[in-house]
DNA sequence: CGACACACCTGGATGC
DNA sequence: TGCATCCAGGTGTGTC
């Protein structure tokens, strides 16, 4: 489900309610999620106060005095702000119930996601080798073209890893390389350095204007409030294959890059 | 190290 | 209506 922009929506929309808050009661239905929910989180957090929300990648972190709880929401995952007593549903794994009377709840299908525990002083290991943020400056075209020198890799594998920069996950790349008018087949070696220029400029772009519109909604995704994500509407390729590219006319063709289903015009890429 | 295939899991859409 | 099949927004792991 959710790549940067969704994370993002995700994490201004339990701001508002979770930061300053006690949490005081830990709900564990399901603690069998891609990692087992660890132990620590039930002795660290319970009576911590959440000091700041913040986003890295496409993680979401509970900042305390004790340490961090970091969640990733994997492809199915959400997070509410609930009132106190609101009866779980099936896949409703994790509720972190706050002093306002409210609780923040974790639900996750397909159980692709994780919460997990960040002792403080130290880093996580799954957040150690991640690329730069893409909203940040240290994020452009130079970067992209240092990184890409002898890799005869797809341009968009290199783009979605996130040791090269974070948060670009399928729709968005399909999306920036469109906007950039690049093939998502090119071998990254080969691509040069004015491209990347292009191509850091519309992932910045694209990302940053998809998060205000709140996200992209294809089947479930919510925000904390309930709200879709309204970026769908100006998707100009991902989830189109077989109509007309809204630039040239031609149809929208799909293929395999990288195990996952790669949208891309032939005319207006290359 | 880079490139690639695969695994994890469930629900919804599709086709017979 | 029922059932088999395919597909999905992510990413760590194993193999070559």
């Amino acid at each position: 489900m959710p790549e940067l922009p969704e994370v993002e929506t995700t994490r201004r929309g339990i701001e508002p309610h979770v930061q300053g808050r006690t949490i005081t009661k830990i709900v564990l239905r399901r603690p069998d999620l891609r990692w087992p929910i660890p132990e620590a989180i039930r002795t660290e957090l319970l009576g911590a106060r959440v000091d700041a929300v913040e986003r890295r990648a496409k993680y979401l972190l509970l900042h305390t005095s004790r340490g961090t709880a970091i969640v990733h929401l994997g492809m199915s995952g959400m997070l509410r702000v609930l009132p106190r007593g609101t009866p779980a549903a099936t896949h409703d794994h994790v509720d972190l119930e706050l002093d306002s009377g409210q609780l923040l709840r974790l639900t996750d299908p397909r159980r692709f996601g994780c919460l997990l525990w960040q002792p403080l002083g130290t880093t996580h290991e799954l957040l150690r080798d991640l690329g730069p943020e893409p909203l940040s400056d240290s994020f452009d075209g130079s970067l992209l073209y240092a990184r890409s020198r002898k890799r005869s890799a797809a341009v968009k594998v290199m783009l979605m890893d996130q040791a090269t920069v974070v948060g670009v996950g399928n729709i968005y790349a399909c999306e920036s390389l469109y906007a950039a008018g690049i093939r998502p087949t090119r071998a990254a070696g080969s691509i040069s350095r004015p491209r990347y220029d292009r191509l850091a400029a519309e992932v910045k772009r694209i990302l940053a204007h998809a998060i205000q519109r709140g996200g992209t909604t294809l089947r479930d995704f919510l925000a904390p409030d309930g709200a879709p994500g309204y970026f769908e509407q100006e998707l100009q390729v991902y989830g189109r294959e077989g109509e007309p590219c809204k630039t040239c006319g031609s149809l929208v063709r799909a293929k395999l890059v990288g195990q996952r289903n790669t949208f891309y015009c032939s005319r207006c890429q290359s």
